[in-house]
DNA sequence: TGAAATGTTGGGGCG
DNA sequence: ACGCCCCAACATTTC
């Protein structure tokens, strides 16, 4: 008997309708069209979704049900083993076929080898397809065949490739099965907080396919224009806040680049273009970091730089961290920049930068634990971004700053935050402080702080530490890295 | 996608 | 007119 074709979707970081090569190819195989979500947590290694990236995922998964619907569709969602929940789906449904789009994180890749191995046995059709890059990460090498190890080389090889491929468009209607599998309800998978603490997040973002899209929209139309300069400035949304929609995959980088280039060719002027340049490196550095995560598996737990394997970190430093993670160091940047990202589940990149340094380099206090908190605090938390970032900012990875460069946080609040709209912004308690003084009140005169309302030690901390003496100390500790 | 220390230069005040 | 000093402004080196 010859039964009608059936083809399972299995939706990962890539929940979106348009440019979905996985989507696309099911579609075009025409027959039934299964779309399903299985949610493993446990098989995602030490990196589980943290409690910001589950809010964002049920609100993505949400949209994404919601648009099947429109295309005659639904999605299943189970929870449990991926290979053995395909397994049986596929018994199930009677899939002749199963197309999904590659993820990169070293245990996701290990799974989806054995799982694509198995099933091929089971159906006629497995095939995995890139959604997430621009450039396949394996693809790009050294003259020597070698994984590239410095962005500006890496991204010289990556523009020498092919342009990468037009966007994909969204299929009109998904053809259902006779009968739909069972699926658990979203809400079954407790993704959403206990206690409501989103509504920072409700505010600042709109998950899904329809807010992404708005999002790129309103970013080609407006601050692209002057991405070169405005990006540094956290006080104004000068940035594309594209990283949540594309950790989720809700758009693709394909269709990011081709958007950029379409208003290229529309402006062409000389300013948009240096602008629309330095936003593609942002996304070619993405593709690095992944091209990175990809080839130096090893990454997220262990500095690329053995000599950095017994870095002397500070011992006994809990309580700096909590100060930290708190936005509670006495430094206004950082504060303000920690505390952005408790409130809304992101923080600006420039100030990314700074609350990084510091941590690290201020406090002593070892990468991974730097690391850990944004995974479980950013939406966006993506494991190769936070991998490079981390670890170049530590200066352990690769191209990484040399450790000698040590962020001064006044000055670089001073000269990003002219203002300090961005500080008063996110510590209301220096909300009264003269631009002169708000990125160092402890240099304030006491009548002026008076004046403001503040107390240092008790309405806003005192420095934890003091800038000078923690410089130092950085640098002495590079000194033993050095020795090796 | 640093900051601090150190070096150099040149204008202006002053005797 | 001249030498001297001070110091801002900029450049270079060092961490």
């Amino acid at each position: 008997m010859s039964s009608p074709r059936t083809s399972i979707v299995w939706f990962r970081n890539d929940l979106r309708l348009a440019d979905q090569p996985a989507l696309a190819a099911a579609a075009k195989r025409g027959g039934a069209v299964i779309p399903v979500f299985i949610w493993a947590p446990e098989e995602e290694g030490a990196w589980a979704n943290g409690a910001a990236s589950r809010w964002w995922l049920h609100q993505s998964l949400s949209d994404l049900g919601e648009r099947l619907i429109g295309l005659g569709s639904k999605l299943i969602i189970r929870s449990g083993q991926s290979l053995a929940t395909l397994r049986s789906l596929i018994e199930q449904t009677g899939a002749d076929a199963i197309f999904w789009n590659r993820r990169y994180e070293p245990a996701i890749v290990k799974r989806d080898t054995t799982i694509k191995e198995t099933l091929r046995s089971v159906v006629a059709h497995v095939e995995s397809f890139n959604g997430s890059c621009l450039f396949e990460p394996v693809h790009i090498k050294n003259q020597q065949g070698d994984p590239y190890q410095v962005f500006t080389a890496f991204w010289r090889a990556c523009m020498k490739q092919q342009e990468p491929a037009r966007p994909l468009s969204s299929p009109r209607q998904l053809p259902a099965p006779k009968q739909w599998p069972d699926s658990e309800s979203l809400e079954a998978l407790r993704l959403e907080p206990v206690v409501d603490w989103a509504t920072g997040m409700r505010v600042m973002w709109r998950p899904g396919e329809m807010g992404a899209k708005r999002q790129l929209k309103r970013f080609t139309s407006g601050a692209c224009a002057e991405y070169a300069e405005g990006r540094d400035l956290p006080d104004r949304e000068g940035t594309s806040r594209l990283s949540p929609h594309l950790h989720f995959g809700e758009i693709s980088p394909r269709q990011i680049w081709h958007a950029i280039r379409k208003r290229q060719g529309d402006a062409g002027e000389a300013a948009f273009e240096e602008s629309a340049e330095t936003y593609l490196r942002e996304l070619g550095w993405r593709e690095f970091a992944h091209h990175l995560l990809v080839h130096f598996p090893q990454t997220p737990s262990d500095p690329l730089r053995e000599q950095y394997r017994t870095f002397p970190w500070a011992r006994q430093s809990g309580e700096m961290l909590r100060s930290w993670q708190r936005g509670q160091t006495g430094y206004p940047i950082v504060d303000a920049g920690m505390r952005e990202l408790w409130a809304t589940g992101w923080m600006h990149n420039r100030v990314r930068m700074i609350v990084a340094s510091f941590l690290v380099k201020h406090l002593l206090i070892d990468w991974r634990e730097g690391a850990a908190w944004f995974w479980d605090t950013l939406v966006d938390a993506d494991l190769a971004n936070n991998t490079l970032g981390w670890q170049w900012v530590a200066g352990c990875g690769a191209d990484a700053a040399p450790y000698f460069r040590i962020f001064n946080p006044v000055l670089q609040g001073r000269k990003f935050d002219r203002g300090g709209d961005y500080v008063r912004k996110w510590i209301p308690e220096l909300k009264a402080m003269p631009t002169k003084w708000i990125h160092a009140p402890w240099e304030a005169p006491v009548a002026e702080l008076t004046k403001a309302g503040v107390t240092l030690g008790a309405s806003y901390p005192a420095p934890i530490v003091d800038h000078d003496w923690a410089r130092k100390r950085a640098l002495a500790a590079l000194e033993q890295v050095k020795q090796q």
